[in-house]
DNA sequence: TTGTAGGCGTTATCAG
DNA sequence: CTGATAACGCCTACAA
């Protein structure tokens, strides 16, 4: 094919101009010739030249590297996310690369700014859970870096956030329990040192109340969001004398645990008990009976941060407007669920 | 905290030595007087200092980045890949870009190289199915680019290839089913334009051989590895007159199709057929009942190939020996599968 | 509107 | 064994 890949100076030369006005058009710079500035972009097609990334990031000291920060079991959610990231930053220049790392360590913050620091990130996006962290938010704050969080709570400027509405998804779970004839539906927290766990179950509560019910605390569990704790959850709900017509677990894993404990005991889903989940992860439809869920648009959601983070990098428009900051999740009805049959 | 990162002039102006010694050093150049060594390695910790990627690279032509090309829909899959790399490779310095892209699309092969040259990506890793791609590999090598292979099939040098040995991991699979009283089995492959999926019939039917039976064509029904194939194959197999007592499916996928029409159909799994799975993902544990299936070591399979380009690389063991480049799947017995009752 | 010169932090060449 | 000095490819004051 060629022999070297061609550089800035061999652009200028064939151009006839200097460095610094190829630069120029590389980087958008009003100031040229609009003569000039067709023939350097037509050499620069021509020798099929695109400027040295780390050359480029050594002299202006950014990387062009967006960095993806997590600490989350669903794989398919961590993967929709990069996809999503993905469309949108390679078309702007930018690669993404990931860092898995651990939310309880004590080193979470000293980890991820090693990570920024040493290859020079120019900007993260961190995924539930770690993106609850204070702590973190506040030394990507202090050492200025650039950073969106997505979370389930609205609890940064919204420069710098992009949440899902989860509250208002629970409150469509919640009336859609109530509208099959629910009554008596108890409620499998995730861990409730999550703003997500809590976000979840303060929306489905106060629908509850909003609609003359109520969600006494013996009819909350709290679960770990694992399959296992779905299934401890389940069996001490289900080994109750009076058995709720409804489990709202807080995500698919927990629900399937309650699935698998159901038919253990040969409680039939959903005719005696309607089961419905959170995520809509792979499970969610393939499980038998399929599970009602909430869909997030994660894709859009990683998608939206991705812009917000380039928009921040490279500052050209520093405000973000209020309206885009915010994705709806939305219900989706399976086979899990059905009308409640009790008396 | 600090004023800003220390470079290697101020090492050297601490040290009372030349830019040049302590590149030496950095570098474990051996020579160097045992005494500036010291000297220069106690500078080097008590200013905390790291030596700039994006430098480093410019004057080295090398970006400390490894790539991860793929185009499989397994997100489990994935996810176990990229920790699996990232154990071995942030250990030594590199981060890991990561590049979903279609295996399908005529410009592949463009698509990747793209990739590669734009970021100067140091190596890359190839997942299946885009691992098959003879015209990536080619171009790979031709543009000297190093790279190893993540597949089921022997297809290339040792030293750019990790294979998990699928065929064996079909014996065991074979030899299972038999060992149950399976003797009419029903098998549902991939793509048959996938080696994967050959290399698994293969092994199938040559042990059923080898057992004194036989899979014929007839037995035999082409899937997309996707769960509607999944489903439409079991349609086909479990509407005809003799149903087979067992079915073995390519994937998980696939095989969580089989137990929906199955249980559609009310054919109890496993009293009245055994189900059979590949990949151990996500679903398989969960699902009702749990998935007898093979399990790859991924992660492993995953760090072994980082270890294998870190090394092509840094060109420190440009031969890796034989023994390094086979992993083995292993049978694990869920409650899908149960002794054959028919008569 | 365009060009000159110096710098970003390393590695590499070649003397001493 | 060590040290000037020149790359590496691009950006950016500062001039012209």
């Amino acid at each position: 094919m060629s022999d070297k890949k061609p550089t800035i100076n061999d652009v200028a030369r064939e151009a006839g101009v200097s460095k610094r006005t190829v630069s120029r058009v590389i980087n958008g710079s009003a100031n040229v010739g609009e003569k000039t500035q067709k023939l350097i972009q037509s050499v620069i097609e021509r020798l099929d030249y695109s400027p040295d990334k780390q050359a480029r990031g050594l002299a202006s000291s950014r990387s062009y590297l967006l960095g993806l920060i997590y600490d989350n079991p669903d794989a398919l959610y961590i993967d929709q996310v990069q996809r999503g990231v993905l469309e949108v930053c390679s078309k702007q220049g930018y690669e993404l690369v990931v860092h898995p790392c651990q939310y309880s360590s004590d080193k979470l913050v000293e980890d991820c700014q090693g990570f920024i620091r040493r290859s020079k990130i120019d900007g993260v996006i961190v995924l539930p859970p770690v993106s609850e962290s204070k702590q973190l938010a506040a030394a990507l704050r202090e050492n200025n870096q650039c950073y969106v969080r997505m979370a389930s709570v609205d609890l940064d400027d919204h420069m710098n956030i992009v949440v899902s509405d989860e509250r208002a998804a629970m409150a469509e779970m919640a009336r859609y329990l109530v509208s099959m004839g629910h009554r008596d539906i108890a409620f499998i927290t995730g861990p409730l040192s999550y703003y997500s766990s809590l976000e979840r179950l303060a929306g489905f509560r106060s629908t509850l109340q909003q609609l003359g019910l109520a969600l006494p605390e013996s009819q909350v569990f709290e679960g770990q969001n694992s399959y296992q704790s779905g299934i401890d959850a389940a069996k001490r709900i289900l080994s109750k004398t009076t058995r709720p017509t409804a489990i709202f677990a807080n995500n698919d894993e927990m629900a399937a645990g309650v699935l698998k404990v159901a038919h253990n005991m040969g409680i039939n889903v959903p005719e005696q008990l309607s089961v419905a989940g959170f995520d809509d992860n792979l499970l969610a439809s393939r499980i038998i009976p399929s599970l009602t869920t909430i869909q997030r648009p994660v894709g859009a959601m990683a998608a939206l941060a991705a812009q917000k983070i380039i928009r921040a990098i490279e500052k050209s428009d520093p405000v973000s407007s209020e309206s885009d900051f915010l994705v709806k999740p939305h219900l989706i009805i399976r086979e899990s669920t059905a009308p409640c049959t009790k008396s």
